[in-house]
DNA sequence: GGAAAGTTCACCCCTAGGGGTGAAGCCTCA
DNA sequence: TGAGGCTTCACCCCTAGGGGTGAACTTTCC
């Protein structure tokens, strides 16, 4: 059994190193032979893997233009946004498969698998998986601890190091070490590439929501305050 | 004729404070009453914009939430998102109008009006605006200069002041300054604010992207490089 | 019972970023 | 022709943020 062979197709630096990040526990089953901020994949390959956010219709466009490479075999939408109605309308522009970024790092890559080998297209994870699940927490699979999730929450949302000390009751120096530690697990030098890193990973709170907002034990500590 | 009396819903106090900025030259024509962050609307108003982004499911059950409030005669989403079966859904879940984020401030008021003595409910502006006109560029409405757009653009994508002053040719104190006038305009007091911002106003590159790639006047230079 | 990992914090450092001012050259529009 | 705005840049300042190290205390797990 051959690793499947993909290229990461993202604009953003930052994001598509996280997801290498991701994929480095299982690279004898996943290859990430390209990394292309450019939209054109010179080597060819099993999967072109479209990282996106928002899923709105310019994505539609720039999936078919993929599909169109020869050197493309499958084109493979990863993004938040699960709507039937998008998801079918990429499909119908020459995306092989769909994957949720809800998945799990381990149901990310047997999607991947799946899809490459002509098995089910569609990975949405359980019925509704979109969200962060009660006691997870978004960052999980990528190594952050829960408070350096905390913390990369509190900074998504645009607060200083000294207000995030203030909210979660901990000193400046403190927040200091959760930032170093979590700029190296998701491989960021810069506040700015944690927000867009935080953004892509679903770290905004309320755009992805828990189902139930009562508080539970780590996910209420992320959710917003007053 | 009296002014519209609105509530901005929306966790973000930097994008919050982005619209307010847009309808501070309409003052008399929309009133903003609350800003509630918070997701609960205090004083009675006639309209409670949901100020969105992605416009995902989740969204649908905040709409809902909005719109069995007593002190919200009607609730208008206001979204990049442009996808008409999202759209209808959220119309379906309680919602009186819908608004793209691509109006320009004139026809964004003017959209709020309507919606709120009752006419059309559904503002997209032309066949295909949600996308960045060549010629033009996202910011203007705020005030924003095309230098200043194209610099937070850059920053929207996690680039350094070195880095920004490099690819644009420009020293870097220039580039402190076209920052420094940018964040008055739009508000913000730091970098992560004006990312932020800038994402929530359709300044990441591909993500809301010109129908034709030509390089276009003023269009090409917010445009990513390789 | 000790290794490993997470939490918390205190010191050090040093630069990138944020902010103020002034100034020259360029438009445009009244 | 002169006011006003945009562009460009150079100085100044000073703090917030990024980075390294060490250290105490916790829990977890073999």
């Amino acid at each position: 059994m051959t690793a499947v062979r993909i290229a990461l197709v993202n604009d953003y630096e930052v994001v598509a190193r996280g997801v290498v990040g991701m994929l480095r526990s299982y690279q004898n089953r996943i290859q990430v032979v390209e990394l292309d901020l450019n939209r054109q994949v010179d080597e060819s390959v099993d999967i072109a893997l479209y990282d996106t956010f928002a899923g709105t219709q310019g994505d539609r466009v720039a999936v078919k233009a993929l599909a169109a490479n020869p050197a493309v075999s499958a084109v493979v939408v990863y993004s938040w946004n699960l709507d039937p109605t998008h998801i079918a309308a990429v499909l119908g522009n020459g995306a092989a498969g769909y994957i949720s970024k809800g998945l799990p790092a381990s149901m990310f890559v047997a999607a991947l698998e799946a899809i490459s080998r002509g098995g089910d297209r569609i990975h949405l994870g359980g019925k509704s998986t979109p969200t962060v699940m009660a006691g997870d927490w978004p960052g999980r699979e990528e190594g952050l601890t829960e408070r350096e999730a905390e913390v990369l929450a509190l900074i998504t949302q645009g607060l200083s190091n000294a207000e995030i000390a203030e909210r979660t009751h901990l000193s400046i120096n403190s927040i200091k070490t959760y930032i170093r530690s979590c700029y190296r697990n998701i491989g960021a030098t810069s506040r700015t590439n944690a927000v867009l890193w935080g953004i892509e990973h679903g770290f905004r709170p309320d755009r992805v929501r828990v189902d139930h907002p009562e508080p539970a034990p780590g996910g209420s500590e992320l959710a917003p305050q007053a």
